[in-house]
DNA sequence: ACGAAGCCCTGCAAGC
DNA sequence: TGCTTGCAGGGCTTCG
């Protein structure tokens, strides 16, 4: 490619932003803001998860790009006087098109750069969040509690074991709360559990220190997959190089209730747990 | 402290 | 065909 980013319009096929894919969104659009800085932001839509602050815009305004990191599913872009702190939510997504590009519904924000190109964030279900501290963002309430990245040397076996004792929610729900582990959403919380051969509705505190240990290594497995992958998803899902990813295909349970399981064939259970589809093979999960 | 349920929102699919 | 209803989901918030 070119130094020239593929223009995306559209809006097809998108799934859920989990942490496969909004790495893959930052990887794919960093080196576009490297050097640059928000000429303007533009905000259409102001009010998602919570309203985005009013003077973030005039906050905004000339400053340069820093670094643009990751926390769990956060994005946050770094200027001088603070963190830009962006949730994708359940449908959100960023791309990098031309400033003069018409923006559609759902195109809630824009950060104009100073190139004539615009960073647009747009997310129909509007559960995404576009927020602003001036301080060290690991203390914002938002990321204070978060427990490890997954993908960290923090996270394996021992932890998991040692943060499940006594704990009496499911194992799916617990491998899902963001205070446990950040970035494994319903879709990989799945396919770990199938992975490790757990059944998603066992006591956390009933697994064996070795089932800890093959399930924090199956999460950190799927992830890394989706990662290569290129996030689940998703034809246009970042602007950054306009790739699409193929991992839905590869999606071993998720999805698939009453399908036969990849490993026996027995047909995959489809149930709900806490409000969630969750799928598991009764036979190879327990 | 823990666990479960509620809520935000829109697009889509199913049902009448 | 066109309406209504239900469901999906991340994750904070509230309730028990």
């Amino acid at each position: 490619m070119s130094g020239r980013f593929r223009i995306c319009h559209s809006a097809e096929s998108r799934t859920l932003p989990e942490l496969p894919e909004v790495e893959t969104t930052r990887r794919g659009i960093a080196p576009h803001l490297q050097g640059q800085h928000i000429a303007e932001l533009r905000v259409r839509q102001w009010r998602l998860r919570w309203p985005i602050p009013r003077e973030l815009p005039s906050l905004l305004a000339g400053q340069p790009l820093g670094s643009l990191a990751r926390r769990g599913k956060y994005l946050l872009f770094g200027f001088p006087s603070g963190t830009a702190i962006l949730h994708l939510g359940m449908s959100g997504s960023l791309r990098l098109l031309s400033e003069s590009t018409p923006p559609g519904k759902h195109d809630h924000v824009d950060f104009i750069l100073g190139n004539a190109t615009a960073l647009r964030y747009t997310d129909p279900r509007r559960f995404g969040a576009l927020l602003w501290t001036a301080d060290d963002p690991e203390q914002h309430p938002l990321l204070r509690d978060l427990g490890p990245e997954p993908l960290g040397e923090s996270f394996d076996g021992d932890y998991l074991f040692r943060r499940s004792r006594n704990r009496r929610v499911s194992s799916k729900a617990f491998i899902m709360d963001s205070k446990v582990v950040v970035g494994v959403g319903n879709i990989y919380a799945n396919e770990a559990l199938f992975m490790a051969g757990l059944r998603p509705g066992r006591a956390a505190g009933r697994l064996s220190r070795a089932e800890c240990v093959r399930l924090a290594e199956q999460i950190k497995a799927v992830l890394n997959k989706a990662i290569l992958a290129g996030g689940t998803t998703l034809r246009d899902f970042v602007g950054g190089d306009g790739k699409p990813g193929y991992f839905s295909q590869e999606l071993s349970v998720y999805g698939r209730g009453g399908e036969p399981c990849p490993r026996c064939a027995t047909a995959l259970k489809s149930i709900r747990q806490g409000q969630r589809a969750t799928v598991y093979c009764p036979r190879c999960q327990r």
